[in-house]
DNA sequence: TCAACAAGGATGCTAGTATC
DNA sequence: GATACTAGCATCCTTGTTGA
């Protein structure tokens, strides 16, 4: 899967310079980053991106009072018009915060739902791409949406946000590093059409720290309007970069890249177990304890 | 329909090279 | 001389195909 960007939208797209948080937009849509990068293998500057950021970056579509029974939600909603462009944020070694930021994963309440009031100050992010070398990420930097009739990991599916004045009165979603479970389906609701962006090809040419931050776009409306096309962006938590030698091993596939794939999102590697517990290792138990959460 | 086989791709390991 | 990085190789896993 390349990067899927329309033709004649290239200037829109173009991530040079990179792009710095927009004013807040009116749109309703918002990004969540449902699957986490926790590592990756450095794969040089002449490896071809065989070296994938593990577990593949997934980010959902959101839309903040998403009402399920209005067609034209679940119409926006699943358009296929939306883009997310992915950049590579490299943290500063020495930066506290960054750990913090892993541990309190953050990145998502405040993008997704705080954004306006709390989150990195524009100081902080300027230095943070300032830092940033050209070409350091590799892959598909530019997805396509894949729009599911249902959510194929219910388990750890995210409700759509509330508005600001919602939140105002349900102050506890505004410190959630993700949003709120949805409550149980009762039989009268219809379920909730998910639309997702799988970065499945990502690749991080050298080791270190860093963020992603995604970025939805909507360039079929920015070309009528010749507005901004930026609708929203989310920062993925920090993860790290290995060099071949310190990299731990690939992670166990998650269940929501397992569903995508049923689903038929091209490019997503199945990984049952990693070689350790293949060959009867016993490191793995540990690698997947961390990074599933013991699942089933 | 199920099982076995083969091919291609993905991934971990290691040796070689460059830099400090 | 030590360390870090890069590139290549070997092995393993997944998937598709064919035969019973």
């Amino acid at each position: 899967m390349t990067a899927s960007v329309p033709s004649g939208f290239g200037h829109l797209l173009n991530p040079a310079p990179p792009l710095l948080p927009q004013p807040p937009t009116r749109s309703r849509l918002r990004l969540f980053v449902r699957e986490q990068p926790q590592a990756a293998r450095a794969c040089g500057s002449g490896d071809r991106c065989r070296r994938p950021v593990d577990p593949i970056p997934i980010v959902q579509l959101l839309m903040t009072d998403f009402n399920p029974i209005s067609e034209e939600d679940r119409r926006q909603l699943t358009s296929n018009q939306y883009i997310v462009s992915c950049q590579l944020l490299p943290v500063a070694e020495d930066s506290e915060r960054s750990r913090k930021g892993r541990a309190s994963a953050r990145s998502n309440a405040e993008n997704s739902f705080g954004r306006y009031g709390r989150g990195l100050g524009n100081s902080d992010v300027d230095q943070l791409i300032a830092r940033q070398p050209g070409g350091n990420l590799s892959g598909g930097t530019y997805m396509s949406p894949f729009s599911a009739d249902q959510d194929p990991d219910p388990s750890t599916a995210p409700s759509h946000p509330q508005s600001m004045t919602n939140l105002v009165t349900n102050s506890t979603a505004a410190t959630l590093p993700r949003p709120p479970r949805r409550p149980p389906c009762t039989n009268i609701c219809a379920p909730n059409p998910a639309t997702f962006f799988v970065f499945s090809d990502l690749c991080v040419r050298t080791a270190g720290e860093y963020q992603l931050l995604f970025t939805l776009m909507n360039p079929f409306e920015a070309m009528q309007s010749k507005s901004s096309p930026i609708l929203d962006e989310v920062r993925s938590e920090t993860f790290e970069v290995f060099s071949a030698k310190d990299f731990r091993g690939m992670q166990r596939t998650p269940e929501l890249a397992r569903g995508l794939r049923r689903l038929g999102v091209q490019g997503i590697k199945l990984r049952d177990k990693t070689r350790e517990s293949a060959n009867g290792g016993a490191a793995q138990s540990v690698s997947e304890e961390d990074v599933d959460g013991g699942e089933d």
